[in-house]
DNA sequence: GACTATTGTGAGCATTAGCTCAGCTAATTT
DNA sequence: AAATTAGCTGAGCTAATGCTCACAATAGTC
């Protein structure tokens, strides 16, 4: 194992769409061999082959295994990005639901591949770049929540800027700790709960 | 890398007092090492090397690197469990303050060695045999909190067994992350805030 | 068709980590 | 003080992974 690169950037960005399949089909590999196998034991060999592609194309768009994995999660962080932000309900009274639209946002993420959403998030190796990258993605999301915080009249917190970004990350891993050992709690009471969590959190009346 | 030996037993316990002097010193530059290297750099033989002892004594101890791992991860874990469980106050009004006893928990245990919690909370790799052991050790703090969930007369949620996971995990991963990104924002603050989630979660009037 | 740019190939190298084991030293027991 | 048990040593083996690079193939352009 030699000491790798630890840039994330590619020595080559594809051009041609043949080029663009051949990176998708990499990431797409990627998510599964991870899932299955964890990261360690996802070789980069192994990625490749399953892509059907050579180790030496995967080489040409990630310039190791770290990038890929990194792509795999800014690809997560984005995606829960809030679509329906700008059309944000606050007028009183609604505060409940609001909270609850962000929590299955979040249940929603993760239902898909939770066995890949455990790996990125437990298992793998988090460099210091790779967090700046989470980070800048992440402020997007955090900026949104900010805005409810501090405009929405039901809101009563001492520090906004802190609640956002605990509840961000408070739904965040509550979900994914659900969704990744799901005992015999429906999905219902766990929303439920956590909603009541947020919302009285917010709220702040005593 | 030869597909190690997925026990966390060592093959020989320590008998005599030196025995047990050894083992001590390789756990605590393991968790230099890990602290500062993180924990694919952290090498085994480096560990023993900065352990002053062979490399050949520490696998006397632990069968392999993770087993090394899990025991640190054991020990910061039990080093939280709540020793004055049992004089809880349970009287109207003290809620609040049980809350702010199990956050200021939380803040301590993350105080000495935040480098070492960053390495073994969010880049070691978690097996299914480290998560059993987590979860086990885990039960006890649970069990407590959910005492107090379910007998203290100020608390109204709709669930609270997953009440009581959700608030631990919730007060673990915040002050971890807290304590290991220190922005300017102050401890109290932080503390604050937290205190207020749950309680006011707790408490659960409108 | 000729020329260039882009993309794809895969055997194998370089590296390094985890770990073993044969034999030594220290403590304990008899 | 001999015998036995426990503890310690460290050179080096084994295994495997990330990754390179010289070349081949394909697509695009004239």
């Amino acid at each position: 194992m030699p000491s790798a690169d630890r840039r994330l950037e590619p020595r080559r960005k594809p051009r041609q769409v043949r080029a663009e399949l051949t990176r998708d089909r990499i990431l797409t590999a990627a998510a599964h061999v991870f899932a299955e196998s964890g990261y360690a034991a996802g070789t980069t060999n192994r990625i490749a082959e399953r892509a059907r592609v050579s180790i030496g194309s995967l080489y040409q768009y990630f310039p190791n295994k770290d990038a890929i994995l990194a792509e795999l999660l800014v690809r997560h962080i984005d995606r829960g990005t809030w679509t329906g932000a700008d059309e944000l309900d606050l007028s009183p009274g609604t505060l409940e639901a609001t909270v609850r639209a962000l929590v299955r946002d979040a249940i929603d993420n993760h239902s898909d591949d939770p066995a890949l959403l455990r790996v990125m998030i437990e298992e793998a190796p988090v460099s210091q770049e790779l967090r700046d990258t989470i980070d800048r993605h992440g402020k997007q999301r955090t900026a949104q929540v900010l805005d409810v915080v501090v405009r929405h009249p039901d809101v009563h917190v001492g520090d906004p800027a802190v609640a956002a970004e605990m509840i961000l990350l408070t739904v965040e891993i509550n979900t994914h700790k659900f969704m990744a050992d799901r005992g015999t709690t429906p999905v219902e009471t766990f929303e439920d709960e956590l909603v009541a969590m947020v919302t009285r959190y917010l709220r702040g009346d005593r």
